[in-house]
DNA sequence: CGTTGGCACTCGGTACAATCGAGTGCCAGA
DNA sequence: TCTGGCACTCGATTGTACCGAGTGCCAACG
């Protein structure tokens, strides 16, 4: 463990290199934060945080730069209750009393609160399916090939599949599937959907098992649907390109992005940090999650994603406060 | 107008900086392309394309390097007509003889792939809603104070929107609220919502009132949607990492792109080159479009956006080509 | 007259040395 | 244990020289 006064030389190297994105070294430190010591006693201190690897030279002759561990450190031990300024406090107030759209446009435009409040890439994936309960089942049919299953369910969302048609099936059929289907399925919950008793009409049913299996195999192999916003912040924060793209092209793969906050979230950890968050591609960034609740029971998770040497304390709040909030609009609607 | 040996020197240009992005003096060029004359020559030639603003000098003693004006003029009159690779030609055919996704998510997986084939960003605008028809309409019930308006279209989209109800409206009003309007708006057009007659109950007449109103406002309001796919592809085109940061957020904005690509088009172009887009931020970018059809109607839109020194002909081929298969693919839905 | 070879010139890029300075490690003394 | 002093390191900056790709111009040539 950290004696008190490496723990304050410690903190105060993250906070400045956070802030000035260079290597900080003794002289800069004993004038920033108010230490009562000597540059050379803190030399001492900085030499030992480095042996411990807390920290890294990129040079000989150059300051110190925290690592993943430091970082962690400080996240840990160090971090402040972090505080939103009121701007942002109320940015959030604000979206969430104006905000009325159908849950898909919310979340996708929850992600450019967040990234706005942040000043980084935002993740929102949207609550699962286990829980909601099926409203509404209907079956339209859109061609002569093609119709169209639409379930509506208890926290708003719509999901819809395609269901191919054998020829000629008339649009009576059609509906007394539609029918049947509705009767046997609202009320149910999506992950625990019943088997159908057959009505005798042999097209009818051979269209229900295949509605149903339709909707089976979507809840089985669909990823959670997620939204990210606020790329462009992300890309201000590096000065490599390679690395800018590197971060886009996992963001842009929805199923690693889900898999990785489902990861974090599963380790215990609300931080993950450098190579914590273990992808090769995101070595340098950094991922801060939080699940939210609808009605008590988790259902989503939101995050954002930055480079290590983001402000966690502000990040931390901000995915917290916005998580809270998101949480009880979808518990309204 | 150019006479044949100017054009052909302005192509080699051209091509020889789309390739390897240094611009290309006259020496290089009496090798990579085969012209029977000496670098002198090609100095005086370089000297009169400049003159005439199809090349800019970077500086003296550099080569040169095509303005807009010379992409243009290239794009003009001297494409080749493109053809794709097989690879790539049976990509295509690979992608939409597999996808049997819902509407958004098969649009959203077309942006990866125009993305892929061409190595650049893809933008899909989804079918706009003037000419669709309405095959279904169903007011459901969700918590005590609000319901959803989910209205089944014949293109396969499901519009949604939230209706708040007044305290205490029992489901059986939103049941015949539901059916009222199922029976006069099945079979309408989006764009042309007929008044609908009273039922005589005042709750219900309300509660139909509000949801056309809502259905209205949302088709009058929204932008159409689109889908953006391939950014990390884009951000590897350009070195400068503000470039990339400028040309994201642009992206990020759709109502900016919906409007940029509309822009375009309505110029009756197929190709905006640098200042041509329009737009500050993507000055050094080119976009390439095309409209695509829904049983003979123009219903949405596809393309590209990338550096001013894309592969045009490539370019051009790939999103004629998928905007024609995706057409195809939406008309037998 | 268009084309060409020759030539002086320009100027970005690279290589190299000198210098600067922020920062270090170490040590002797308070 | 802390501190001031000091020699040392090494990236960054500056300056100089030079190379070479490329140019514009011009006189000569077919």
């Amino acid at each position: 463990m950290l004696d008190e006064r490496k723990a304050a030389i410690l903190r105060a190297v993250v906070e400045e290199y956070i802030e000035t994105a260079q290597p900080v070294g003794s002289s800069r430190l004993v004038h920033s934060a108010h230490l009562q010591v000597s540059p050379a006693t803190v030399r001492n201190e900085l030499a030992v945080l480095e042996r411990d690897g807390y920290l890294v030279q990129p040079h000989t002759s150059a300051g110190r730069v925290p690592t993943d561990k430091g970082y962690r450190f400080f996240v840990d031990q160090l971090t402040p209750k972090g505080r939103l300024e009121a701007a942002q406090r109320q940015a959030v107030a604000d979206f969430f009393s104006r905000t009325h759209d159908a849950v898909e446009q919310m979340l996708h435009d929850t992600t450019r609160l967040l990234s706005g409040v942040t000043d980084l890439a935002a993740v929102v994936v949207a609550p699962g399916h286990e829980v909601a309960t099926i409203r509404s089942v209907q079956l339209v049919a859109l061609g002569h090939r093609l119709a169209l299953l639409v379930v509506v369910l208890s926290n708003g969302v719509v999901e819809k599949r395609g269901v191919e048609l054998d020829e000629g099936t008339g649009d009576d059929r059609v509906a007394g599937a539609s029918a049947h289907l509705a009767g046997h399925l609202v009320g149910q919950q999506m992950s625990t959907l019943p088997e159908i008793p057959p009505t005798g009409d042999r097209a009818t049913d051979d269209l229900v098992t295949d509605a149903v299996a339709r909707l089976r195999e979507g809840h089985d192999a669909e990823p959670d649907q997620v939204f990210v916003g606020g790329a462009s912040r992300m890309a201000a924060a590096f000065d490599a390109v390679e690395t800018v793209r590197q971060v886009l092209d996992i963001l842009e793969q929805q199923y690693v992005v889900v898999t990785l906050l489902r990861d974090v979230l599963d380790r215990g950890l609300s931080v993950a940090i450098g190579s914590e968050v273990g992808h090769e591609s995101l070595a340098e960034c950094s991922v801060v999650v939080a699940p939210y609740e609808v009605e008590g029971e988790p259902a989503g998770t939101i995050g954002v994603v930055g480079p290590t040497r983001m402000k966690y304390p502000q990040a931390l709040a901000a995915v917290a406060l916005v998580g809270r909030r998101l949480g009880e609009r979808l518990s309204e609607g």
